[in-house]
Formats: C-alpha cells, structure tokens, sequence
DNA sequence: AACAGTCTCAACCGCCTCGAG
DNA sequence: TCTCGAGGCGGTTGAGACTGT
C-alpha cells in the first residue's frame, strides 16, 4: 500500500512561484503564524499544496535566511560537518544560522564537491582519491592550502613521498601508559607527538576526540568480542600532549584528516588497511584546519571559523548529550565513532570503570 | 545573432519520523 | 498497540541563466 501524494489536488499549481503568491503566503503568516501548513493554501487563496507553501516559506520567503555567496568560513564548516555526519543537511543547516538546508544541498552539489574533487578529495569519502583516477596530482603537500583556490594544478594525491607517520592510533597499535596517563610507545617515547596550536582550540579538541573516539574503537572490538578486560587501556592526561608543536609541519593535512575519518567513522576500512599500522603517530587535526583554511585575502575570517567550529561542536555536546541516550545508538562500532565525536567531552570525562559499565 | 552545452538552484517527489487520537 | 496525518528530510528534476563557439 502506498502513501497518498501529498500534491494530487484538482487545480494546483507547481512550478515557479509568481510574486503574487509570495506576497499571498507572506501575509498570510505575518498574520497567523507558520504551522498548520495544510490548510494554509485555502485560507491564503493559494492553488498550492501545503507543503510548497511551507517549503517556499521555509526555503525562500522566511525573512531571517540569509541569500547570497558562502563565505569561505561557512564552506569550512559544510565541509567539516558533511566529513562527519554524511549528508544530513538538516544538522549542518543549524550549524550555519539563516542558511537553509536545501540551500546548503544546492551549494555541496554545485561548488563545494567539485572543489573537492579538484583537490584530489573523494566528497563521498573524503578520502584521497586513487591516483589514477586523478593523475594530474602532485605530491607535495604545500600545494594543498585551500578550497579557495582549486586548480589542477593544486591538487593532491596520496603517494609514498607522504609522511606515513600521519596515521592515527590504530587498533592493532599497542599503547601503554606513562604515569600522567600519556600513551607512550613500548620502547618509552610519547606515541603522540607534541605537535599543537595551543591557541587553536578546535584543534585540541578534535584530537581529544581522535584519541578517545580509537581508545573507545579498541574497548568496543574487545567488548564485542567478549574480551574487554582491566587491561584494556584508556589513555587519559591527554591535555599534556597539547604542550609542544614544533614537530607538527610539513603533513599533508587533509590526507590525514580523512585517514583519521576513516578509521573513527569507518573502522571496518581500517581493519583492512595493514600497510602503516604501525606507525607512531596520532592524527594531527591542527595541520588540516591550520591549511584548510588558509588563505591570505581571510585569515581573519579563517580565525573566526577555528572558533567558531569549537563553538560548534561544544553546542552539539551540550545539546545531544542530555537528549541522546546510549540506546540511540547504532550498535556497532561505527555508530559508537560516531557517538563520540558528538559527545567529546562526555566522553572525555569518563573514566575507564564507568566507559567499561556503559559497554556492557 | 544563433545555437548548443553547461551550470545553478528553486521546487518537487517520495520516504521517514513522530505525535495525536 | 495501531492508524493516520503533518511535518521533516534527502534525492532528484528541470527551467532559466550563463558561457562558449
């Protein structure tokens, strides 16, 4: 059995909408309000269906959207919120205030994938394309700077010139623990480099993540697995990671970040990756928002996206942790990723017995 | 100027979610 | 618990604008 359309009425109009049915429906609403989108056409003297009425109100009309060319800083944010959260305009609409989702749709199909697959960026992954499917790439990685400024001859493609220490924390990775609970390597050196902007809080932030989103991967293939145990290891202190930086140039940052998405969102791709699990190396998020955006004619707009990317994902964990509850889920590791890049610091404030109580 | 090809984006389609009854 | 309908959402379409020849 399948749905009534919703448009089937005798006599209504689709197509363009006319100036007069604008000026119609915005009165209409100036007067009673929005909702009650049904009957709206009959009382507005509109042969429209409901619906158009409130996806032309919603889309167009609504006073507060804002039109026009996306800065550069919103095309940030689409951009790192479409890596993480896949094609749910909604969610990224409300992250870019007065921007419609639709609007923000139009602009990833028309402008945003297009520049990403100039750089050598699959949109669908945002992972590197295969060379040969880009062969006019280069391999270095100052050519990568910005989506501001696509060209073929400015594009990227993974090679084996590239640092392979930008690995994230694998599962296959052992980790230990120094006493200030910093991951260190079995032969005694920090197996996260130092490699911060201190003043980039979006970057710390999402390093957090990085590092707890692999340690919560780790605890949950053991857990499902049935071999989660008190030696699984929860690498905590990891603010004392976020001291020095000077180690932290020259990586091709948007190679790593999509490398540090497919293993946090995506880990069954992972799992068949064994070329450079063994590298020493945390994913490094400072170098992909440091280069993402830059661009000399908007460094202060660049700053303004740092900020307001934290702001961003700071309100996401305020809003969602006290609403989503664990049971929302996806029971599998990818859904667990996922979770965790939403709720960071609560994640983040967790230690090991409790995070252990939340699995089981 | 005329035409063809490409691009843009408003609008539509159909499925999904959720709340009311 | 079930059904129904409003509203929400993401994918797709196509008319008009734009660009190149």
């Amino acid at each position: 059995m399948s749905r009534k359309p919703c448009c089937v009425g005798e006599g209504l109009k689709k197509g363009a909408w006319t100036t007069e049915e604008d000026k119609k429906l915005i009165s209409y609403i100036h007067d009673h309000g929005e909702g009650g989108w049904r009957d709206i056409p009959q009382k507005a003297g509109l042969k429209r269906c409901g619906k158009s009425c409130r996806l032309r109100w919603t889309n167009y009309l609504k006073p507060e959207i804002k039109r026009g060319e996306f800065s550069s800083e919103e095309e940030q944010i689409i951009i790192m919120l479409h890596a993480s959260r896949g094609n749910k305009w909604s969610v990224i609409a409300r992250h870019l205030p007065r921007r419609t989702d639709n609007e923000i749709k139009n602009y990833w199909n028309t402008h945003l994938k297009k520049k990403l697959i100039d750089q050598g960026i699959d949109p669908l992954t945002h992972k590197p394309l295969a060379p040969n499917t880009n062969p006019t790439v280069t391999t270095s990685p100052e050519n990568f700077h910005s989506l501001d400024a696509p060209s073929s001859d400015k594009q990227y493609s993974r090679s084996s010139s590239m640092p392979s220490l930008s690995r994230p924390p694998s599962s296959s990775f052992n980790t230990l623990s120094s006493n200030d609970g910093t991951p260190v390597q079995e032969d005694g050196s920090l197996s996260c480099k130092k490699r911060f902007k201190k003043s980039n809080s979006t970057s710390r932030l999402l390093n957090k993540v990085a590092a707890k989103a692999t340690s919560m991967k780790e605890a949950l293939s053991a857990s499902m697995e049935g071999t989660l145990s008190a030696n699984t290891s929860f690498p905590c202190g990891f603010s004392e990671q976020i001291r020095n930086e000077e180690d932290s140039s020259n990586i091709n940052t948007l190679a790593e970040f999509d490398t540090f998405l497919q293993s946090s969102l995506y880990p069954e791709h992972e799992m068949n990756t064994t070329s450079d699990l063994s590298i020493d190396q945390d994913y490094d998020f400072s170098h992909f928002l440091e280069n993402f955006g830059r661009d000399d004619d908007h460094n202060e707009e660049h700053n303004m996206s740092v900020e307001y990317g934290h702001d961003l994902l700071m309100s996401d964990v305020s809003q969602e942790v006290s609403s989503t509850s664990v049971d929302d889920q996806d029971n599998t590791i990818e859904g667990w990723s996922n979770y965790l890049l939403d709720h960071a610091d609560f994640i983040h404030d967790m230690d090991s017995d409790s995070l252990g109580k939340h699995l089981i």
